[in-house]
DNA sequence: CGTGATCTTGAAGCGCTTCAACACAAGTGG
DNA sequence: CCACTTGTGTTGAAGCGCTTCAAGATCACG
């Protein structure tokens, strides 16, 4: 098994060449405000409250918690988790939330959060009451036309998901969620080839649809053939188009 | 194999009890205006353009289209259908969308349609140029409330179908679509226990993410268990207890 | 009424799960 | 500090649920 090289890229902290300015809260430089001009990035930096901070473990909120802010990942990162309605107690990982990613959009529908969101790690998040926001985007059409994006963007990213359990097999997942995780890395200014992974191999089953022990297992057979040294949540990608073609 | 009586609900049509006041858009009865004051709902009434009718079959819009207008279904039904970014040409239905749901609300996020979306039977929809909506959006906070409301619903929507994909055998899912969509009937105003499926087996398992033929054999087994009588598209429920037990 | 699409059912095979045992790391308390 | 506990990860072997392949049956539509 090849060595592994300590200094790794963490999933969260603030990239360096996306220095904020603002030492409150992150949202700005990666979120929301893209596309604004500075005059609109003052009128939403009005309605941002304050930052919170959360331990690994600790959850930001539960399903049925009344709605009263929406979230920005500042540093860290969250896991958000659903249990099915049948009664079994059956979990599944929905999301991986990274720096800058919105959480609680799904709120809006019932006013009610609809999951639960768990710290992966030490992390903080931005506060934005969700009543103050609106009152902006109806003031500020590129603040409107951003937060649509948001919601739509976590559409998307669902419907990609649904493709995933719907269509791939299981080393096809496994390829997919490292493929999808280095390149959201990368798009926030990493190396994107290798990352420190904060879910578990059970978190990774829950999140692809499959057990622990296939995770595990097809981890293992990506190192064999090449494509990825892994060494526990250490992970680093050798073969892009390898894991592409799987 | 018990007689199937003709008279059944179709999926579509507009339900007596919601009877339209407006013939040009049953969009004012199930899907906007849920909340909003008369006078708001005058706001609404000025952005829909017109509607438009679609024959089974026929393609509302296509992945890659330029997002000009939204679509709230009049009559009818339409599909939504993904295909795989890996080239293999793997679709997956992705939606079913009835009367009164809107449509296209993935398309904010890049301004292209993210999916195709095709009519089960002869249908029409209503057209929604979403500049104008966003203006009135802008306008009329209720209206604003009422869009955010409907993308964080289809978060949600996405959300449970991604839960379904990921912990539910093969019954479970069978026995989920159908009370599923007997809840959105039901809801709309119909009995319930009694619909035509317009999906074919086919469109079911892609849908479900298994094969037509699992689809085909859990059906039997449903209707050996007495849980349905189905007889090709058409479906009834006899125990709604049995089917939420599987 | 015929033809292609759709549906049903069977039988064989495979991919994943389940169960189990062990290795390993991290955190805790004696 | 080490022993202990707990959580996590790896690997193997057996079994099952679903897919695949195949052949008819039935339906829908021009």
């Amino acid at each position: 098994m090849p060595t592994v090289h300590g200094a790794s890229a963490p999933l969260s902290n603030a990239p360096s060449r996306h220095a904020a300015h603002c030492s409150t809260c992150a949202l700005q430089h990666y979120c929301l405000p893209q596309g604004l001009s500075s005059e609109d990035v003052n009128a939403l930096q009005k309605v941002i409250v304050n930052a919170r901070t959360i331990k690994r473990g600790e959850t930001l909120f539960h399903v049925g918690d009344t709605f009263d802010t929406l979230y920005a990942v500042r540093s860290g990162s969250l896991k958000t988790v659903v249990s099915a309605a049948n009664g079994n107690g059956r979990e599944q990982v929905m999301g991986l939330h990274l720096g800058g990613d919105a959480l609680g959009l799904e709120a809006f529908d019932t006013g009610l959060h609809a999951c639960h969101a768990v710290a992966l790690e030490d992390s903080s998040v931005c506060l934005i009451p969700h009543v103050h926001f609106e009152r902006a985007c109806r003031e500020t059409s590129a603040l409107q036309r951003r937060l649509l994006q948001l919601l739509s963007r976590e559409i998307v990213r669902k419907s990609t998901q649904t493709l995933i359990l719907g269509t791939l097999r299981a080393d096809e997942r496994v390829a997919a969620l490292l493929l999808d995780l280095s390149a959201r890395l990368k798009h926030r200014g990493y190396a994107g080839n290798e990352f420190n992974l904060r879910l578990t191999r059970d978190d990774m089953g829950s999140f692809l649809g499959i057990t622990l022990e296939t995770v595990s297992r097809t981890l293992s057979r990506f190192q064999a053939m090449g494509l990825i040294d892994a060494n526990g949540k250490l992970i680093q990608i050798l073969d892009f188009d390898g894991l592409r073609a799987i």
